[in-house]
Formats: structure tokens, sequence, C-alpha cells
RNA sequence: GCGGGCGUGGCGAAAUUGGCAGACGCACUAGACUUAGGAUCUAGCGCCUCACGGCAUGUGGGUUCGAGUCCCUCCGCCCGCACCA
């Protein structure tokens, strides 16, 4: 007989269905003593495309499978599931297309995959099989929405909790009921009300936000569907769109999903995408104070108290305690002319009250008349030179709402009557405006986030981004029309726009300026667009000597860069900006002299001690956007009663999708749903405050495809469960995934959303782990190979690649399955488009070789290799082999059909091993096996006779070749090196082969080592060597070193590092021994050239080096 | 720009703790068996050299008796994030 692996392919596959031999076997009760330890091997189910599969997908699956029928061998109930996502995009743009329906579409591409994950004999236990579109699946999909829906996340307890801890939190007023309503009790609250003070909390929230829309999916996505601006999915541009919107509250767990990552075995680089995804920052939120501006924008209306609070305390808050110290100091040491200036303004003697060193702002003025808001100064010589401190003093004083007027200390002291004169003048002038009459009053601040705040004293302006709502409020008269149509401008250029302008510098000044918290000093504020208003506050301190975004904006406008951080080393600040959180704190009062790190804490303390803000951690992480304007995925399951949104009743899960007559948006641009009749919801009688009889609108937008691949693992565990999404017991036994294999593209979409579901059931109390997979291997891509033909010109003739050079040529991709080993076949090409039919060829060497490029597998580069293809040429064993043989799992690699042959003859050569022996077609076995010759090599023909093995005992060699074998694998497989594996089968084969071995003893554990990887020819070789049950438990062999153990060794002697020669010497000589054989051989003497070795290393068992 | 990974023959790659670099396979070359070979078998196959021998793991340096492996410098490639304050 030979080898005809179509037929024992065939054969084994349904004997293992047929059989079940792969169900995985939930114990009960779990805790049953004597059950088997569990693992999960799970892959990343596959959306099924039309496109069907490629020889990339399978990589994945079947390194897991060879994992997973290792741990059945080694006695674990494996629990090896899979199924289909089958929610999705492609199948609904289809149906808008053809108008026929998604689930048919999807039905069919289903049974497709089926078929070809059944070709490759994975070992899955189909009767666990769950498809995401299933009423039955998503049923507990909307019910672990609406369990969402109904809790909050509590800060307190860093735990989600149902709402109703929330309720009696605001019942017993412990907590405030936020914004708008601020002034009201929960007992005060309406229906309505209350329903929106509880979706500000609930983790499945709707809200009123900006969105990435897309108009050409003609629907929103989350943060992860969208890449460089365009749609992961199709690439179509997206825009951002303020709509209301169903979101996860995702960032409620940003931190719990930061932080988990330490206790999980992920790639580093998955963790870090994470990491970076989330994007936590420490800082401070800090507030700049406004100077109002002179020209009134908003008038006032405040309050007596407000008045009189401006009237008097003047100064500001953080710096008051300071402020009154220098201020009574002052008062005891006046300077000369301020006595004589004292003694004439004093008790009201001018008409007016009148103050000394009074604290305003940050300042102590000389004088002041607080009722008519003048400011008296007399000048010490110092102010000579110092003019641009008087400037900075008189603009912070006016924007208090001062004014100012200035005399010499020879002035007052030698014309003292023309100073009270003049003095007497302003007082009858009239006063200036308060500034809460003119300006913003209190709330005048701009909030900003920084994690410099080090840097504090760099500061020298201030940016908004163009979306904030300050800017309108602060431009000043002159600066509005130019801060007008910066923002218009701006808003017409598409977030993509603003991207692919990187370098682009642009913004505008408001006119505005604030006040710097620590020096007083005014600080231009302007609004450009590389600020984002979705991050922090959505402004930001300027530092442009230390960031380099401030820095190209300073250059860009000619803003001053201050440098307050001294860098270790040399740097050149005309040409860029330090930013490094390294060197010495320079120009910069308090933190002077003090390292980067420490400054940061040193900053934050003394913004904090002020009151000036507070410490902050920021997330870049965005709440998940939930709701899809689209057909296929799963119904909300919320309805609208006046308006109010409400979960439907568990007891009325699933809400099924509907039938709609188009795919499309209503005319109105409501969703597909609202196409369907009646799409409405008629509450139970029994729940509470719903009329008798009536139904409500339901909700129209869909669940996003994440949401059915956020819980899936779990169903996996109790697939068939009609009361619960997975039952306790289940969960209890098989606990998390083991082994997770999939693609790394989900970094931060399905793995991060898996997670957070996890967290939040975890939390609920309904799964006792808090994180989906122990551990996960990302599969690396398989790219595709594309090949090329060269046709000149205006011609239908084709040259061969190397002889391209000498003509005019079109280069164009061309069917990688009718070129082999780069050798195009001339008939198939003839025959693959009608215009080639006539195509004639320039050839080299007889053949036309095709050029040949490393790309993406794709339909339109003609370059898919599909693996059913390859399972008719040479079984799905030789692709599996050859698919872990291709390199290490996690690396990404071309395909290269070309050297399939090797792990196709290794196959053929295992099976020979279990067959009567002979050399080329001489020695045939006697009798009537003659070598089968076939002009087909599908069928090609194998030189072996019957099968045959011997119940002799095997030879030391034998056992030996084995035992490494044995050795070699295991470690393998539990290090996912399945390519290295591979090699170790061909190596004993080979050795094997050459011993002419034929033990059965020897050939029973060869065909168990084989059979996690070639299950097929293993199972059959099983049955040839007289076993009637499956390889699939029949135990994973035992190494044993005695069989490895060596009399000898063939010590490498090394003369200076160099290898000379072997010298073979007993295993059981010591060092010293050892040493004295080597130095007595004439051949190692050799290598001395006379001269006596300096120093000998030996190390028993591995090497001898002599340093000569 | 930041973060992660990587760099070894013509090609895919191996070297698990610092110990004979290139296992295993593809391709290639020669031979055997053959009506035939895209089957099978035997041998060869990093580079330079007739050879002795020398040089080789992106570059340059260091540690070490010994470095693909550890440390530093630079160069190149891949992936992810990208105005995140």
């Amino acid at each position: 007989m030979e080898y005809n692996f179509k037929e024992i392919e065939k054969k084994w596959q349904q004997y293992w269905a047929k059989n079940k031999t792969f169900v995985a076997v939930n114990p009960s009760p779990p805790e049953k003593a004597g059950v088997r330890p569990k693992f999960y091997v799970l892959d990343m189910f596959p959306y099924p495309s039309g496109a069907g599969l490629h020889v990339g997908h399978p990589l994945g699956y079947i390194a897991s499978d060879i994992y997973a029928r290792y741990k059945r061998l080694k006695g674990f109930n494996v629990l090896h599931p899979m199924g289909f996502d089958a929610f999705g995009l492609p199948a609904e743009q289809y149906a808008i297309q053809t108008g026929q329906h998604p689930a048919i579409t999807t039905e069919q591409n289903i049974s497709r995959y089926r078929e070809q994950l059944d070709n490759l004999g994975l070992s899955f236990d189909w009767d666990r099989e769950v498809r995401t579109s299933d009423p039955a699946y998503y049923k507990w999909t909307q019910w672990i929405f609406l369990k969402l829906f109904n809790s909050w996340y509590n800060e307190e307890t860093g735990k989600t909790e149902p709402l109703n801890t929330l309720e009696e939190k605001f019942k017993s007023q412990k907590l405030k009921v936020k914004s708008e309503t601020a002034n009201k009790n929960w007992s005060d609250l309406n229906e309505k009300e209350r329903s929106d003070v509880l979706m500000d909390y609930r983790l499945a929230y709707l809200s009123e936000a900006y969105v990435n829309w897309c108009p050409a999916l003609g629907t929103v996505l989350a943060n992860d569907e969208v890449k460089d601006g365009v749609s992961e999915r199709g690439g179509y541009p997206v825009e951002k769109k303020k709509m209301k919107q169903w979101s996860m509250r995702i960032t409620a767990f940003a931190d719990r999903l930061l932080n988990d990552l330490e206790g999980i075995d992920w790639s580093e680089s998955i963790k870090e995408q994470q990491r970076n995804w989330i994007g936590k920052s420490v800082g401070v939120e800090l507030k700049f104070r406004l100077i109002p501006s002179p020209s009134p924008m908003k008038k006032g209306t405040n309050s007596v108290s407000a008045h009189e609070k401006y009237k008097y305390e003047t100064a500001e808050k953080s710096f008051w305690p300071l402020l009154k110290l220098y201020s009574k100091e002052n008062r005891k040491n006046l300077t000369d002319a301020e006595k004589i200036i004292w003694e004439a303004v004093r008790d009201s003697k001018l008409g007016y009250k009148i103050r000394r060193q009074h604290p305003i702002n940050i300042f102590i003025a000389d004088f002041v008349c607080l009722d008519k808001r003048l400011v008296i100064e007399i000048d010490g010589d110092i102010h000579d030179h110092q003019k641009e401190y008087d400037e900075e003093r008189t603009l912070l004083l006016n924007g208090e709402g001062f004014s100012i007027i200035r005399f010499t200390n020879n002035e007052a002291i030698n014309h003292t009557e023309e100073v009270i004169q003049k003095i007497r003048n302003e007082l009858s002038a009239g006063a200036s405006p308060f500034p809460s009459e003119t300006g913003l009053g209190d709330e005048a601040c701009i909030d900003i986030f920084t994690t410099r705040p080090d840097t504090i004293f760099g500061v020298s302006y201030m940016t908004l981004a163009p979306e904030h709502e300050l800017v309108d409020k602060i431009t000043t008269d002159s600066q509005r029309a130019a801060v007008q149509n910066y923002i218009l401008e701006t808003k017409n250029r598409s977030d993509r726009e603003r991207m692919a302008e990187v370098k682009r510098i642009s913004g505008v000044f408001t006119g505005a300026y604030a006040i710097h918290p620590f020096t007083g000093k005014q600080i231009p504020v302007w609004v450009g667009d590389y600020v984002l208003a979705g991050y922090g506050t959505g402004a930001v301190m300027a530092v442009p000597a230390h960031d380099s975004r401030d820095y190209a904006f300073a250059t860009h406008f000619n803003l001053p860069k201050p440098q307050v951080i001294q860098p270790k080393t040399e740097w050149d600040f005309s040409t860029s900006s330090y930013d490094e959180k390294e060197g010495t704190c320079i120009n910069s009062d308090f933190l002077n002299g003090l390292h980067v790190k420490d400054a940061i804490k040193k900053a934050i303390d003394e913004i904090e001690k002020r009151g000036l803000g507070t410490r902050q951690i920021n997330y870049r992480l965005r709440d998940a956007v939930f709701g899809r304007q689209r057909y296929w995925g799963e119904p909300i399951p919320i309805y609208y009663e006046n308006g109010i949104p409400k979960a439907v009743d568990e007891k009325d899960l699933p809400v099924i999708l509907p039938e709609v007559d188009k795919y499309l948006p209503t005319e109105d641009g409501e969703p597909p749903l609202a196409r369907a009749n009646n799409w409405k919801y008629r509450p139970h009688p029994q729940t509470p405050s719903k009329e008798e009889g009536s139904s409500f609108p339901l909700e129209t937008t869909t669940m996003p495809g994440w949401a059915g691949s956020s819980w899936y693992y779990l169903r996996y565990m109790d697939a068939h469960n009609e009361k619960e999404f997975v039952s306790k017991d289940a969960v209890q036994y098989w606990q998390d995934v083991d082994l997770y294999i999939g693609g790394s593209e989900h970094a931060t979409g399905h793995l991060l959303y898996v997670r957070f579901w996890t967290k939040a059931l975890y939390d609920l109390g309904l799964i006792p782990v808090i994180e989906p997979a122990k551990k996960l291997i990302n599969q690396g891509m398989i790219q595709g190979r594309s090949n090329f033909v060269y046709r000149i010109k205006d011609t239908n003739k084709f040259v061969s690649k190397n002889l391209k050079a000498n003509y005019d040529t079109n280069t164009s991709n061309v069917d990688v399955n009718i070129v082999e080993d780069d050798v195009l076949d001339l008939d198939k090409f003839r025959q693959w488009r009608e215009e080639n039919a006539n195509a004639e060829f320039i050839l080299e060497d007889g053949k036309y070789i095709c050029g040949a490029e490393v790309e993406k597998m794709s339909k339109s580069k003609w370059n898919v290799v599909n693996p059913d293809d390859m399972i008719e040429k040479y079984g799905a064993d030789c692709l599996r082999l050859y698919e872990m043989f291709l390199g290490p799992l996690e690396l990404s690699k071309p395909w290269n059909t070309n050297g399939i042959s090797g792990t196709s003859n290794f196959i053929r050569k295992l099976w020979r091993l279990y067959h009567q022996k002979h050399v080329g077609n001489k020695q045939l076995a006697v009798g009537n096996e003659q070598p089968i010759r076939s002009e087909d090599i599908n069928q090609a023909p194998l030189h072996f006779s019957k099968f045959h093995v011997s119940d002799e005992a095997p030879s030391k060699k034998e056992l030996k070749s084995l035992h490494k074998l044995i050795k070699k694998v295991t470690d393998d497989i539990e290090r996912f090196s399945f390519n290295t594996s591979v090699s170790n089968f061909m190596i004993c084969v080979n050795e094997l082969t050459d011993l002419k071995c034929d033990k059965r003893a020897i050939l029973d554990t060869l065909a168990i080592l084989v059979s996690p990887y070639a299950p097929h020819v293993a199972e059959e070789l099983w049955n040839l060597l007289g076993h009637s049950e499956s390889v699939t438990y029949a135990g994973w062999p035992e190494f044993k070193e005695e069989f490895l153990a060596e009399d000898s060794f063939a010590y490498p002697i090394s003369i200076n590092g160099k290898t000379k020669l072997n010298l073979e010497i007993s295993l059981a000589l010591n060092k010293d021994e050892i040493e004295k054989e080597v130095m007595s051989s004439e051949e190692v003497k050799k290598f001395f050239h006379g001269q006596l070795p300096k120093k000998v290393i030996v190390v028993p068992g591995r090497i001898v080096n002599i340093v000569v």
C-alpha cells in the first residue's frame, strides 16, 4: 500500500467527527475528585468574509491545535472551541448592493470557513460553536449590555456596582447631584431628571458627544476603528460630529486596565500598545487668572457681597498671607517720601479714605483709594531702570480695575503741594470701574493641565484649542475678526488634514492676557490648533524652551523662549527645545537648583498649598462609542418612554433583529432599524409605572462588532445554557483562557474591550476572574509573495526577468498559482486571461522566469495562496508542518510555496520508516509490490512495500535518538517553538532511517510525538501499529535521561578561543584528569609552537580552551 | 518625534544558561539508479585560498580564557502611537 494522504486524511477527519474525539467535558459537580485538570486553548474567532481563508489564517489555528493536542496527550481536559464573529459590515455592504439578507451571506461564508477549517484537521470541539449573530447568543450580549446599563463605577470602592448603591448615595445626600440640577435634592427630581442624572454614571450610557462619523458607511466608529483619519474597514474618510450616542464607560477602568497588565503573560509589544492607548499621565491641573480686558465683554451681575469683596479683598488669595506680612513690615519702614505723602493724605484729609501699603493682586500698592480705585505710587530709584517692571505692574493693576498715578521720590519730597493737588484732581475725576462690572470676574481663569510644573517659570504664553469655550469670551474687539476667521478655518479642515499637516504651524492671538500665578507677569493668550480640545482641559501653558511643540509655535510667532532647565550637557536652544526630564532648574525662584524630578514634586506641592491647582491624572483613553447606525448587529435592548431611555425587561430578551425592506438609513436619516414595522416595545405589565397596553419606540442603533467578541470566551464554557450567559459551575471550573492565539491587530480594540467587560462582570460577581487570558501569543502575519511578468510595450510578447533590461516593458502581477519556483507555466498563462491567449515569450534557458516581491496577501495582487489548493496538492499534514516550519510563530514572514517539498518529503520518509525498507528501485521487496509509476506528482510513487515493524528490543542508538526527540519536542512545544520541533522530527526520522529502525517500541512512541503536528498520518500509523483507539489520548511519552547518557565526549579543544580539533575523552574524568589527558596529547602539543600554555580552562562535558 | 521588536549563507532559519556559528529544510552542483525524472539514493554546498591557512553573525569599540548571545557607539529594517501638554 502507498501513502495516500487524500484518503487517509478524509478517513480520520470523519472518524474524529463521528467519535466526538475532541469534546471537552464539563465535570459535574466541578469540584468532583479525580477530574482531569482543565486547559483552555482559544483562537480568536474569525469574521467569515466572502474571500475564505488564505494560508495566513491557519497559522495561529495550527499552532493552537498543536498545543491543544499536546495538552490532551499530557492528560488535560482541553477546551478548544471555535465559532464565528458573524455580525459585521462587509455582509451588510453586500446586502445593500444585492438586497440579499446578510444572514444568508453570513451563513454561506460560515459553511465555507467550516469546510476549510475541517480540511486542516483541527481538533475543535464543534459542539460548543458560537455565532455572535445567533439570537440564542446575542440574547446574552444584550443581557450583559443591560447589566452595564444598570451599573456604575464607584470610585470609592474601585468597583462596578449596581445602580441602586448610587441611588442610595443620592437619597442619603452623601453624593450631590451633578451639574444643572445642582441645587436640588434627589427627592425633588422628577423621573426625567433622575434619568438624566443617572445617565452620567451608567457604564453603558447615552450622551451628546463628538464622535467619529463616517459618512460613507453611514455610521459612527470607535477610536480603534479609525486609523489615520479613515475607517479601518473600507478606508473611508471620518469626520468629527456632535451626536447623541451610546457609549461604554471604559475610562472608569483605565487604571485597572493599565495595572493588571503586569499580571498577564502577553507580549511586551501588545502591553505597550495598550499602555500607550490608555495613555496615563500624571501632572497637575492649574489655574491661570485672566486679566480682564479693558473693553467690557460681559456685564457682570454681581451680588452685593461680590462687590464688597472686590472692593476690599484685592489681594491674590494665595499670596495673601505673604503679602499681609510684607505690608505690615513695609508700614513700619516707610521711606521719607512715603512718610511725607502719608501725612498729607491720611485720615481722609482729601475727603476720601486712603490706605497705605495695601496688597492688590500680587503687589503691594504704596497708597490706594479703594472707593475711587486709584493707586498712588512713589517710585524709588529702582524704577528708573526697571521700566518693564512698572509697565507690567500698571497692566496688572489696570486689569484689577485700578488707575494709577506715579510720582518720583524727588517730586514727593520737594514738590509735595503739586503732588497732593494732582492726587486731589484724580480723586475728583471719578472712579475707575470695578472689574466685576467690566470683565469676567471670579471665574475668569484658564485651566490647564501639565506634566511639567517644574517649568512653570518658563511659561511665555498660553494656547487654547480653537474649540475652547473661553476663546470667544476673552477675545478682544481688535482681535475678534482674526480669531473668528481662524476658528472657521480650522473647523473646515478635517482631522485628517490637520494630521497630514503636522508640520504646519498656525494660530492667532486673542488679545487677552493671563496672570502668571507665581511671577504675576502678564502672559498673552493664543489660540492654536496644535492644542487638542479633547485632551486635558483643551488649554496649555506654553514653555517654548522645554517643549518642542511650544518651541515651534513660539519660533513661528516670534514669542520669547525663556530657559528654566539647565541641561546636563551642552544644548543649543537656538535650534530646538530641551524636552528631557533631566537637568536642574534655573530662573525659577523657589525651584532653583532642584533636579527636574524633585522640582516637579515641589512645584505640585507649592501649587496645591497655594490653592492654585490640584494633582491630576489624565488618560488618553476615551469612552468607547457603542451605537452603530447599521443593520447587521445586535439591537440595543432599550426603549424610550416619554423620551426616557429604559431597559427592556430581561424576560423579553432577546430583542430580535427585525426584518427591513432595505438595509439603508430612512429618508429622515434614521438608522435602518427605523424601517422595521412596529419597532416598538410593550413593557411588562407588572413592571412599575407603565401604562398598561401602551408600547414605546425601541432604540434603532445596533451594537458594534466588538460587542459579541467581548465575552465569547465565556460562552464556550457553557455554550447551550438557556438560563444564564454561563453557569457558575462552568466558569468556576474553566476560569479563564490559558492560551489565547490571534493577531496583534486587535491590540487596542478587542483585546482591550474583552478585558474591560471581564473586569465589569467580575465586579458584579458574575465571573471569578479579572483577566480573560493568562497567556497571549500573536502569530505573525504571512505576507504574500507576488510574481510579475514583463510585457514588451505595445506587443503581446513577454520577456523573462533577466532579459527585460533590453526592452521597454510594462510590469504586471501574475497569479502566483500558475507560477512554480518563479517559473511561469506558459500554457496556464495563456488560459489565465483571454488577452494572453496569443502571448509569445522570450525565454531564458527555455524558461520564463518571473519577478518576485513580498507584499501583503491580497486578491488584487494575485498573490493569494489558498490552503485548499495546498491541501489538495500536498495534504493537510504537510501544510500544517510547513506552516510551522516557516519560522518562529510570532514572526511575520512571506509565504513561499517553494519550500513545501521539504515537509512533504519528511512525511513520506516517516511513512516509509514503518514499512519494509529498500533503497531505490533495486531492492524491491519480494512479492507483488512494484513501484507505482505515475505521471502525476500528486500521486507520487513511494518506494515502500507493506507495513512492517519488529518486536525486537530497540538498540541503544535508537533509544537515544528517540529520547533526544522526546526531550526536544517537549521543550519546543512548551516554549511555542514549533519550527524547531519540525526540524527535530526530521533529524530523528533521518537517524532512525539510517539505523534501519523497525522496532515497535520506538515507532509507537514516534507516532505519538508526531501526532500533534501531523495528526492524520500519526493516527493511520498508530492504527496500523494495532491500536484501536485514537492516538489523541495515548499519553505523552516520558523522557528518560539514561538513554542519552554517554561514556565519553568529543571535547572541542580550542587554542586561544579557536577550535582546532576534537578529542574523545571519558565523561567520568574530573577537571584535572581531563587537563592531564589533553596536555599529554601529541596532536594538541603541535599547536603550542614550542611555548608552554599560560592557562587551561576545562569545562567538563563542554569544552577545553588553552591559552598560549 | 516617542515606544516595541529585529539585523546570522543565494533563501526560510537554528544555536534554550556566554562554550565547536550556520542544525533542519529550500535552492544549487556532481554522481548513482533509470526509457524517463519534478521520484529515490550518495556526496558537496558561508567567504577568500591550489593548499597550509585566514576571514566571517549590520558598524565600531568594551568585558571575558571564550561573545551571535552581556555592555556602550553608530547604521539599517519592521511594527505600533503620533501635536496627548
